[in-house]
RNA sequence: GGUUCCUUGGUCUAGUUGGUUAGGACGCCUGCCUGUCACGCAGGAGAUCGCGGGUUCGAUUCCCGCAGGGACCGCCA
């Protein structure tokens, strides 16, 4: 086997009249008879071989190449005829005269051809996951990845970060996401819990007195998938002591901006908008708002609040919202058919209806046009409206209509292409509420997590009505995708101690469960925070793709299987009886 | 846990009043071809129509169940 002396991606006009050991794969053949052409290719690129009767144990072999055979070759690269040029690729201009080959490997018929226009279905390609992954586009995926990680390594170093890892095998927590347990031989009955974060272990190496800690580190959520979230993910985790929100969204900034120029070439505007939660869910209906366009909700109470259309004034009347986005200048590409579809679709979210006008010729029209006349005038200049607008109406409390609203918003936009794909607006999404109410569950729950530190100026409603208070808490949302979220934390063992108390966590139950964290609050804890960012989503949104499926080189699949491995797998009855595990016959699917 | 859509050669798919030789494209195999790059030409192989049951003289087609897959809701501190 001759030693590589190039990549066939590489291979341009500079190479003319060298000799090159080129290492690849088959990608095409195409048999003239006495003359073939080999597509070779690497992770570079494809280059074009020649096999001619100059040179007959090549040619000889070549006929019984196939595609992605495994080969070496030596030759010769030369200028293509004027006429033979292909324009659609990087090295077009050449090919290489082949003179010896070495077949390296065979390969049988593959399930799908190695391309970038691939049909196969998601299911296949995961089947025959080492394939895909030769596919062009996700080798550009992947090694996007790679080297958004290697440009925040360096970052963080040169910042004075160290990388400490921290456990897999942790104690579990009911809070938060549900966990995957790993059961102990040793002490039957007990299990570890794979990490949701290394949220707990930062803090305490804050207290341990490493200032600036980050990890890329795996973290692992046993719920239901989506194109954004696999049960195994990595975040870049951040933490940092005696810095208040402000510098540490700084620091951030900083580490975004370097893998955005190092990845993109993009030099971002820093520092990015800072929008509070309350105004991101009123003007958005989303606390993670794509700001590449606007389309944003408008509060239409105060104008309905007389109206003697049902529907509105009713729902104002039990306190909820009337709000409308309004679809400028493209009414006329939507039929009652369409919209009829997105009424249906909104369902899901709780909406019970979709209420819609146009407006041409200084008039509304539409289903609800007739029952609005009395605010029609308030309704055009409140909103601005002008010929061939769309005004989409939702009336509904104040989750449903901020769900609903925010989805259309989003979708119409997608549809009428109202943004640029290759932007990158990032935004914080900041102030948010300690709490929220879980309907499932029937109280509240942290919204970030329970170690958030409240506003100064809230902290004393941690014993009158917790409820009212906000927090130190930032999210850093991309395109409507959130990116990464962080907090300032408790410090305090007092305040935490009362954090808790407003969870409805007995103080034994806090002991029991994070005992170990408010010890460490009383031995001079430094005030601290930091935040996690998503680089599955971080390197989805930056290879264009929309699911992090596609920079995961081993991914699951939606219902958290692996079709390639088969995992999870059923085990030895034996290693059941090692970990005094029974499993029961209900549960068996 | 729920809603909804899908399952036909290796791959992607067509296929309705229930009776078809189950059609096409790409791929594959054989032969021919010295300027192809979606090579071309001629020929060929390859499908128990996801599984099980039901209705029927007859089911890829209609009904029920199951399995697998996709999207979404719930869930994701």
């Amino acid at each position: 086997m001759e030693k590589r002396t190039d990549y066939c991606g590489s291979i341009t006009e500079k190479y003319v009249g060298q000799r090159v050991s080129l290492d690849g794969w088959v990608q095409k053949r195409r048999d003239l008879g006495g003359l073939i052409f080999i597509d070779l290719r690497d992770y570079k690129g494809i280059v074009q071989l020649v096999f001619n009767t100059d040179h007959k144990e090549a040619l000889e072999i070549a006929e019984s190449l196939r595609s992605e055979y495994v080969i070496n070759i030596l030759g010769t690269v030369r200028l293509r005829d004027e006429s033979a040029i292909n324009d659609k690729m990087t090295t077009g201009k050449v090919e290489v005269v082949v003179d010896t080959v070495e077949l390296l490997n065979k390969s049988v018929t593959p399930p799908f051809e190695i391309t970038d226009n691939v049909d196969a279905s998601e299911e296949t390609k995961l089947k025959y996951r080492y394939l895909d992954l030769r596919r062009p586009e996700m080798q550009k995926a992947i090694r996007t990845r790679a080297q958004i990680k290697h440009s925040v390594h360096e970052y963080l170093h040169d910042n004075g970060f160290i990388d400490i890892e921290t456990p897999n095998l942790t104690p579990s927590t009911p809070e938060g996401a549900r966990d995957y347990l790993v059961p102990s031989r040793v002490y039957p009955g007990h299990f570890y819990a794979l990490p949701q974060s290394p949220q707990l272990f930062k803090q305490l190496l804050m207290v341990g007195g490493f200032d600036r800690y980050y990890q890329l580190a795996h973290c692992f959520r046993d719920e239901d998938l989506r194109g954004d979230r696999q049960p195994e993910f990595t975040q870049i985790d951040l933490e940092m002591s005696f810095m208040s929100a402000e510098e540490i969204q700084e620091v951030t900034e900083g580490l975004i901006a370097r893998v955005m120029k190092d990845e993109k070439g993009i030099d971002v505007k820093l520092p990015f908008p800072r929008i509070d939660w309350d105004d991101a869910m009123a003007r958005y209906g989303s606390d993670k708002p794509d700001i590449r366009f606007g389309m944003e909700l408008q509060d239409l109470n105060d104008i309905f609040a007389e109206s003697e259309f049902k529907v509105f004034k009713g729902t104002i009347d039990n306190g909820g919202h009337v709000k409308a986005i309004v679809v400028k200048n493209n009414a006329d590409k939507y039929s009652r058919k369409n919209i009829e579809a997105y009424q249906e679709y909104i369902k899901r979210f709780g909406a019970k209806g979709l209420a819609w006008l146009k407006f041409n010729d200084d008039k509304i029209t539409g289903p609800v046009a007739k029952f609005i006349t009395a605010q029609e005038s308030a309704l055009v200049e409140r909103l601005g409206l002008e010929n061939n607008d769309l005004v989409l109406f939702v009336a509904d409390k104040k989750k449903v209509v901020a769900d609903a609203l925010g989805y259309l918003r989003v979708a119409i936009a997608k549809e009428l292409k109202l943004y640029d794909p290759n932007e990158f607006a990032f935004t914080w999404v900041v102030n948010w509420p300690l709490f929220e109410y879980d309907e499932g569950i029937q109280r509240w729950t942290a919204a970030h997590h329970p170690f958030t530190m409240p506003n100064e100026e809230d902290i004393h409603y941690l014993d009158e009505d917790p409820h009212k208070a906000y927090a130190q808490s930032y999210d850093i949302v991309l395109n409507g995708y959130e990116l990464g979220g962080g907090s300032i934390r408790i410090h305090n063992a007092e305040i935490q101690e009362k954090m808790l108390k407003a969870l409805e966590f007995t103080k034994e139950k806090a002991y029991a469960q994070f005992g170990f964290l408010l010890d460490a609050l009383q031995y001079g804890c430094p005030p601290h925070g930091g935040l996690a960012i998503g680089l599955d989503r971080f390197a989805m949104l930056l290879s264009g793709k929309d699911n992090i499926r596609d920079v995961i080189a081993f991914p699951k699949n939606s219902n958290a299987t692996e079709p390639m491995t088969h995992a999870p797998r059923e085990v030895d009855p034996n290693q059941l009886v090692d970990l005094g595990i029974e499993v029961s016959k209900t549960s068996d699917k």
